[in-house]
DNA sequence: TTTCAGATACGTCTTTTAGCGTAGTGAGAG
DNA sequence: CTCTCACTACGCTAAAAGACGTATCTGAAA
């Protein structure tokens, strides 16, 4: 198996190197001080895992994931870095990145990523992985629609296609004065100020799927 | 530690605790055939991760996870499943729980599991971990808020707040006039018909966080 | 049976938004 | 040095929403 390591600490690239050239699965190891000497050198290298560096001068770690992932889809590039911020993990996964491991994580773990990833899996230091956790969580709380009727959620769903008061009476068979009269009970029962809050409400709440 | 089993199939408990009883982490090893029997002896037992099947009979998984940790907020719940579709995983989550495996894993693949909830971690099969990942990176996907100004983000983002122009131009320093113009090539460029559609929209785009 | 809540409907008034203009300024591109 | 584009700003009018009211009908609960 070909490793490209893609990190501007020389120091850094030297320890994993020698710590990966210890490994019997590693045939051949590469390294590139950024992004840019990283991506000139690909064609050639052809490797099959990258352990990639997030900030670093010139293209950073997710435009160079983007563009290698973009030519060579196979390849698995593992994100290294030193902090596990949402922006850093979430724009490497997007960019293609199968893994995300903190610099403090043991060589074990590296081992570890890089079998998972060869076996077309993803592989996440745990304190990653409780950040994605959380987020996918955070999202779904507060859900207590009790306080709506059926029908004040009927007509809340058709304000959040964009109807207005008009076409929801028509839509519903009712008079306009009545989708007022619905629409001003939904503003108080969900403490929203304007349209705009309710429909947040409706969104948090799950009575209206994006 | 103290382990509870839930799960409906008898002879999956029985192999599960025999292969429990020889790990010398574990003290003792309790069981329930369904959620609501998990329940009544929660108190009594007080275990420090439960094993928890979400199919069963009566309370199923998810109802049973949420009641318990609202009870008893620092048990590990390790959610054991056959299968691991996107409502399972995302209910278990939310309900509370702290993995999901699937039963197709190994023994080791468990232990794994219960030491990394043990030490606050998230523990989750490979399969369920890469739906969660591909559930990450295909949210942002429909995001092309390029056509807006960072301007109009601003405007926009004030106005799923809740606010109204004349408030947001306070906030901004603007004339009411100019907001009212954003707000107006805000409506154009989403293609949106009224507020709702608007903030559906930067929602979707992610260009306000629920 | 009475009571109550929810759905229905209407009136009036103010505020806000929407849709149509026009136009000056400052930064960056060609 | 122009040209363009984003941002700023203003005027006018119509439509929609918001905030008050009141009132009838129905079905379920007390």
């Amino acid at each position: 198996m070909k490793i490209f390591i893609v990190d501007d600490h020389q120091l850094f690239r030297e320890g994993l190197k020698f710590l990966l050239s210890d490994w019997d699965l590693v045939e051949s190891i590469y390294e590139a001080e950024n992004g840019d000497y990283f991506l000139e050198n690909l064609d050639l290298c052809q490797p099959d895992v990258v352990l990639m560096d997030i900030e670093m001068p010139g293209a950073n770690g997710i435009e160079t994931t983007t563009a290698c992932i973009e030519k060579y889809p196979d390849i698995k590039v593992i994100a290294l870095s030193m902090y596990g911020n949402e922006n850093y993990y979430t724009g490497m996964i997007d960019a293609g990145a199968k893994g995300f491991l903190l610099k403090n994580s043991r060589f074990e773990d590296v081992q570890r990523a890089i079998t998972e990833v060869l076996n077309g899996n993803n592989y996440f230091s745990p304190e990653i992985l409780n950040g994605i956790v959380r987020n996918l969580s955070k999202k779904k709380n507060s859900s207590k629609n009790s306080e709506l009727t059926s029908r004040e959620i009927e007509v809340l769903y058709n304000i959040c296609k964009g109807l207005s008061n008009q076409e929801i009476a028509n839509n519903l068979n009712l008079s306009k004065r009545t989708v007022d009269k619905h629409r001003e009970n939904i503003l108080l029962k969900t403490q929203s100020g304007n349209t705009a809050q309710m429909v947040v409400y409706a969104i948090k709440n799950k009575l209206f799927e994006i």
